[in-house]
RNA sequence: GCUCGGAUGGUGGAAUUGGUAGACACGUUGGACUUAAAAUCCAAUGGGCAUUGCGCCCGUGCGGGUUCAAGUCCCGCUCCGAGUACCA
C-alpha cells in the first residue's frame, strides 16, 4: 500500500488546468477577496526553496477564502525588467526579452508543479508591451499633473497654469521645486520655453539636475533604495555622487500622506516603524539669519528652537551655493582645498568614516536674530545639501555633533537647556529648563520651542517649519531593458506621447552598452524619433515602475482601452492580503502606496491604499555543510576530532550530505582536487560542521524544490514549508524534517484506506471521541489560519491523524470535513481523496466544515494542582463544581495529603477550568 | 549611535488572555515485523540525583522585582538578527 503522489499529483494538476479551476470573474452574488503575492523578477537560476514560502501561505489562505464562500483573486506575474537579462545580453547578444521568456516558463512549470491556484489568464508581465503600456500612460499623467497643497491632491496642470494667469505663483500652495516668484503679467510675458521651464518645478514626473547616485560599474543612475552602504544593492558596485539631468517623481509631495495612510493598514510594527524613519517627519523651524557683509539672510532648519541662544556657530555644507560667496580671501585656500576634498570623498568613505570631525572656517559671519552677536560660518561635510538648507545653526551644547565638531576646533559651548554636564558630553534630551537665554529663561523645552517660534514670527524671521527625509524619486535609468519614457524633446523641452501613441515599445539595438559618446543603450536605436522627427528619450525607467501598479493590472489584465475598467475596480477594490518579503519596505512599498493615491486623486482608483492587510514572510536561510580538511594534505578530519588537527574548513555541498553524515564516495566524484581524498572517521562515519548561513550557490547550501517535489511530492512540500515555523521569522533550511510531514501524509491517506490501497470508509456512526477529534481540529485550524500561523495548523493535523489513527477511525462523516479542512493545505492529496469517496467536482468550492461547540462540551476537568506554585498531581472533577467544592475536594484528595503534612493551609486559588494552587507554609 | 525584533531540549519549534514549560516533528537509543533492506509499528528521550517503589531537585540568555502563580508583566544588563545612518 502507497500513497503515489507522482501520479496524483499530475492528475490533478492536469485537471485543474482542463477545468479552469482557478480562474476566476467579476461576480456580484459573492464577497471580494484579494490575495496577493510579491511578483517574482524570473531569474536564470530558477526558484529555489526560499520562494514558495510566501507563495503557500496566500496559496493556503486564497483556497480558505474560497471555501468560505469568496470570490478569490489570487493572480501571479513577473516583474520582468531587470538587470540580470541585460547583462546576459551584454554578454551574449541573446535579446532581454528572450531570455526574460525563457525564465518565466520555468518559473511557470515550477510553480505550477508546487500546485498553487493562480489564475494565470490574468497574469501580468511588465515587460509585455500591453501591460507597460500603462505604465508609461500613468507616467503621461504624473507629467500633466501637480500637487495642490491647499486640496492636498494631485491636480491637472492645467489648472495651475490658470492660477498662474490670473495671480503669477505668489499665492499658490504647491509641491514644488521652483523658488522664485513671478506675477500674473510676468507669466504671460513669458516664452513658452520659459513657461516649460517653471511648470517643470511644479509636475509630478519632473526633469531637473540633481545630484543622483551614479553607479559607473552598473552605467546607470539608482534610487535611494537601490543603494545601501554605497554600494549598489544589486552587484554591490560602488556609487558616486554625480550632478545629472533625470527624471523623478513627486514623492516628496506624498510624505504626509503616506504617514497618515499608515495608521489604518494591518501591517507589521516593525515595517510601519521602517516607512516611518524612511519618510522621517521632523518638526521644527524655519530661521533666517542676517549675514554681516551680504544682502542675503541665511536659511536653516532646525527641530530645535528653543536653544536658539547656544547657537555658537553656523555650518553649511561643501556643495551649498553660497560658498564662493562667503569664503574671505585669506580663507580661500584652505576652503578651496576642503571642497575639493569633500567631493571627491566617495559615498561609501563619507559614511564609514562619520565619526571623523571635519571642516574649514569661511571668514564671514552672521549675526544672530536675537542676542545680535556675530556667529562664524563654516564649511564641513556632515551638514548635507539634501536636507532642509544645506545649512544649519550649531548649538553644541545639545547636538552631539555640532559638539564634536566645537571641541575639534575649540569653538564655544554655551549651555542653554539644563540637565545634563556640558564638559563632558552634549545634552541632547528634549527635557530641562532652559538657561542662558533671555526671554526663554526659566521655560521647559516643550514651551520654549513655541515661544521661539512665537518670536521669530513676530520680527519676521522665521517659522515653524515640517521637514521630511524622503526623497523624490529618482526614475531615470541609462540601461535598455526597461521601460521606454513616452517622452519626446521640442526645441529640447519634454513633451509627453498622445495615449493613441502608446505602448512605446522598446526599440532594437545593435548592442546592450553606452554609445560612445557615453549615452544610454537607447541612442543606439535607428531613428529612435517620433513620426514628426522630434528625438525620443533615451533614458529608460526603473525596476519600481513596472511593479508600483501591477495589482491594478490584474483586476482586468486584458483590458485594451484603460489601465483598468471601472467595473473591476469597484468590485475588487483593493488587496485584502499581500504577502511578501520585508526587504521592499522602503522601496516598492512605498512607491506602489504613492502610485495608487495619485490614482486615487484622479478618481480612478476606490481606495486610498492599495494593500490592506500585509505579512512580511521571513527569509529561508541556508543550512551550509563542512568538511576539514588537514592543512596541506588530502585528509579530512570528521567534525568531533578537527580540534586534535590544524584544519582547513571547507564548504560542502549540502546534496551529498545527509543527517550532517558524509557521502564520502560521492564526495570524492564531487570535485577532481578531492578524488583521492581519505578520511579520519568517527563511529565509522565522517560527521560535517553545520552553520546557518545565507542560501547561495557559492556556499553549495542551496535547495531546489523540484528534487524535493520529486522525491516527496508537492503536498509534503507544501506542508513541510508552513511546518517550518512562524511565517514571518527567518530560519533556517533543513531537509531532515520533511520526512516527518512525508510520513504525515501517507498517515493520512491510510485512513481512508486499507491494505491493498483500496479506499475502506465506514458509514456508522461517529463517537463522541471522534467527534471530539474533529471539531477540536476544526476549531484549532481556524483559530491558526486566521493568525497566520501556519506551522501550528499543521501540526494539528498531525495530531488529528495520530488520534484519529489511534481510534481506527474510518468513517466518512469524520474524514470528508477533515479532507476539506486538510485541501488548502495538501490540494492534490485532497482533491484524489474526494473523488475517491464519490464527489464528481473539485474539491475547491466544497463549504468549509463549520465548529459545533457541543462535541467539545465536557463534563469533567482534570485540574492540575500546586503547592506553592509546583504542579504535583492532577485531580478529575465535574466541570461546573463551585469553587468551594473545588477545594474541599482537592484537600481532601490522597495525593494532596503529603504536602499537606505538618504544614497550614494559608490559601487556595481556584480558578476554574484552568488550575488549582494551594498555598501552604 | 538610533529604531524595531529575538534568545525555550541535540535540532526546527509549541505554550493565543499571567495558570500543567517543551505540543508537533526531526534526530538519537532500544524493540517488533523482514532472509535482508525499505516501509510501518511500539517504547524511551530537558539536565541532575535516586533508581527499592513512590519519587525529589534544577531548568525558558543573565541579574533583580511584582504575583498565590512569570517563558509570558516591570527594572537593569548580555548576546544575536533586521532596518537606518552625520536628516540638524
Amino acid at each position: 500500500m502507497e500513497y503515489n503522489f507522482a501520479d496524483i499529483e499530475q492528475k490533478w494538476q492536469q485537471f485543474w488546468v482542463d477545468k479552469k479551476t482557478y480562474h476566476v470573474e467579476i461576480d456580484e452574488s459573492k464577497p471580494k477577496f484579494y490575495v496577493l503575492d510579491m511578483f517574482p523578477y524570473p531569474s536564470g537560476a530558477g526558484l529555489h526553496v526560499g520562494h514558495p514560502l510566501g507563495y503557500i501561505a496566500s496559496d493556503i489562505y486564497s483556497r480558505y477564502k474560497r471555501h468560505q464562500g469568496f470570490n478569490v483573486l489570487h493572480p501571479m506575474g513577473f516583474d520582468a525588467f531587470g538587470l540580470p537579462a541585460e547583462q546576459y545580453a551584454i554578454k551574449t547578444g541573446t535579446h532581454p526579452a528572450i531570455t526574460t521568456e525563457e525564465n518565466i516558463e520555468r518559473y511557470m512549470t515550477q510553480l505550477n508543479n508546487i500546485g498553487f491556484s493562480f489564475d494565470w489568464d490574468r497574469k501580468v508581465v511588465t515587460s509585455d508591451p500591453d501591460y507597460y503600456k500603462w505604465t508609461q500612460w500613468v507616467f503621461t499623467k504624473l507629467f500633466s499633473s501637480w500637487y495642490n497643497n491647499a486640496s492636498d491632491k494631485a491636480e491637472d496642470i492645467h489648472l495651475l497654469v490658470q492660477i498662474f494667469e490670473i495671480n503669477g505663483n505668489i499665492k499658490i500652495a504647491a509641491a514644488c521645486t521652483q523658488e522664485e516668484t513671478f506675477t500674473a503679467d510676468e507669466w504671460k510675458a513669458m516664452s513658452e520655453q520659459e513657461q516649460q521651464g517653471i511648470l517643470m518645478n511644479y509636475r509630478l514626473a519632473y526633469q531637473s539636475h540633481t545630484a543622483v547616485n551614479w553607479c559607473p560599474e552598473l552605467g546607470t543612475v539608482l534610487a535611494n533604495d537601490e543603494v545601501k552602504d554605497g554600494l549598489s544593492v544589486r552587484g554591490g558596485h560602488p556609487v558616486v555622487k554625480k550632478t545629472m539631468k533625470q527624471w523623478s517623481l513627486r514623492v516628496s509631495a506624498y510624505a504626509q500622506r503616506l504617514l497618515d495612510g499608515m495608521e489604518k493598514l494591518d501591517w507589521s510594527d516593525s515595517l510601519k516603524e521602517m516607512q516611518k524613519n524612511w519618510i522621517g517627519k521632523s518638526v521644527g523651524a524655519t530661521v533666517f539669519f542676517r549675514l554681516e557683509e551680504h544682502e542675503e539672510k541665511m536659511e536653516i532648519f532646525t527641530t530645535r528652537p528653543d536653544t536658539l541662544f547656544g547657537a555658537t556657530f553656523m555650518v553649511i555644507a561643501p556643495e551649498h551655493e553660497w560658498v564662493t560667496m562667503l569664503t574671505k580671501e585669506d580663507q580661500k585656500t584652505e576652503v578651496e582645498e576642503y571642497v575639493v576634498w569633500a567631493k571627491n570623498r566617495s559615498e561609501r568613505e563619507r559614511m564609514t568614516e562619520v565619526k571623523k570631525v571635519s571642516g574649514v572656517f569661511t571668514g564671514s559671519y552672521a549675526i544672530h536674530p536675537f542676542s545680535g552677536n556675530r556667529v562664524p560660518i563654516w564649511i564641513a561635510d556632515y551638514v548635507l545639501t539634501s536636507y532642509g538648507t544645506g545649512a544649519i545653526m550649531a548649538v553644541p551644547a545639545h547636538d552631539s555633533r555640532d559638539y564634536a565638531f566645537a571641541k575639534k576646533f575649540d569653538i564655544p559651548i554655551v549651555e542653554v537647556v539644563s540637565g545634563g554636564d556640558i564638559s563632558v558630553e552634549s545634552y541632547d534630551a528634549k527635557t530641562g529648563v532652559l538657561v542662558n537665554s533671555d526671554f526663554l529663561n526659566g521655560m521647559k523645552v516643550k514651551q520654549a520651542v513655541g515661544e521661539a517660534i512665537k518670536k521669530l514670527r513676530a520680527l519676521g524671521i522665521g517659522e515653524k517649519q515640517i521637514n521630511f527625509r524622503l526623497r523624490d524619486a529618482i526614475f531615470s535609468r541609462q540601461r535598455y531593458w526597461g521601460e521606454p519614457f513616452p517622452v519626446y524633446y521640442k526645441d529640447g523641452m519634454p513633451q509627453v506621447l498622445n495615449i493613441k501613441d502608446l505602448p512605446l515599445e522598446l526599440p532594437a539595438v545593435d548592442k546592450y552598452l553606452p554609445t560612445e559618446k557615453g549615452e544610454p543603450p537607447l541612442a543606439r536605436a535607428e531613428n529612435w524619433n517620433t513620426k514628426d522627427g522630434y528625438p525620443l528619450e533615451v533614458d529608460t525607467m526603473p525596476g519600481f515602475a513596472g511593479s508600483s501598479g501591477y495589482y491594478l493590472r490584474y483586476m482586468d489584465p486584458t483590458n485594451q482601452t484603460q489601465y483598468f475598467s471601472p467595473e473591476a475596480v469597484n468590485y475588487w477594490q483593493d488587496v485584502d492580503l499581500y504577502i511578501g518579503g520585508a526587504e521592499h519596505a522602503t522601496g516598492h512599498l512605498i512607491y506602489s502606496r504613492f502610485w495608487n493615491k495619485f490614482l486615487f486623486d484622479l478618481g480612478m482608483v476606490v481606495k486610498e491604499e492599495p494593500f490592506k492587510k500585509l505579512v512580511n514572510q521571513g527569509m529561508i536561510q541556508g543550512r551550509s555543510n563542512f568538511v576539514y580538511r588537514i592543512k596541506g594534505t588530502n585528509q579530512f578530519v570528521s567534525f568531533g576530532l578537527r580540534k586534535e588537527y590544524d584544519v582547513q574548513r571547507i564548504h560542502v555541498d549540502i546534496n551529498i550530505v545527509d543527517n550532517d553524515v558524509l557521502d564520502t564516495e560521492a564526495f570524492r566524484k564531487w570535485q577532481p582536487e578531492f578524488a583521492n581524498a581519505e578520511f579520519i572517521l568517527e563511529d565509522g562515519k565522517y560527521t560535517c560542521g553545520w552553520e546557518v548561513e545565507k542560501m547561495s550557490k557559492s556556499l553549495y547550501n542551496v535547495q531546489n524544490p523540484d528534487e524535493l517535489i520529486e522525491k516527496y511530492g508537492a503536498d509534503t512540500l507544501r506542508l513541510y514549508e508552513m511546518f517550518l515555523g512562524p511565517i514571518e521569522q527567518s530560519k533556517p533550511w533543513d531537509t531532515k524534517g520533511i520526512e516527518g510531514v512525508f510520513r504525515f501524509i501517507k498517515k493520512f491517506w491510510r485512513l481512508f484506506h486499507k491494505q491493498e490501497n483500496e479506499l475502506e470508509l465506514s458509514d456508522a456512526e461517529p463517537t463522541k471521541e471522534e467527534l471530539k477529534v474533529l471539531h477540536k481540529t476544526i476549531k484549532k485550524l481556524h483559530e491558526d489560519i486566521e493568525r497566520f500561523s501556519f506551522n501550528t495548523g499543521v501540526s494539528a493535523f498531525m495530531i488529528c491523524a495520530n488520534e484519529l489513527s489511534e481510534l481506527k477511525c474510518n468513517k466518512r462523516v469524520i474524514l470528508e470535513p477533515l479532507t476539506v479542512l486538510i485541501a488548502p493545505y495538501a490540494p492534490h492529496l485532497a482533491e484524489e481523496l474526494w473523488q475517491l469517496m464519490g464527489h464528481n467536482e473539485s474539491i475547491v468550492d466544497a463549504t468549509y466544515p463549520e465548529f459545533n461547540e457541543a462535541h467539545l462540551k465536557e463534563s469533567n476537568f482534570s485540574y492540575p494542582v500546586s503547592f506553592n506554585g509546583k504542579m504535583r498531581f492532577m485531580i478529575d472533577l465535574p466541570i461546573d463544581m463551585g469553587k468551594e467544592e473545588v477545594e474541599k475536594a482537592v484537600l481532601a484528595a490522597e495525593e494532596a495529603q503529603r504536602w499537606l503534612e505538618g504544614k497550614t493551609v494559608r490559601k487556595i486559588i481556584v480558578v476554574p477550568k484552568r488550575i488549582v494552587n494551594v498555598v501552604v507554609g
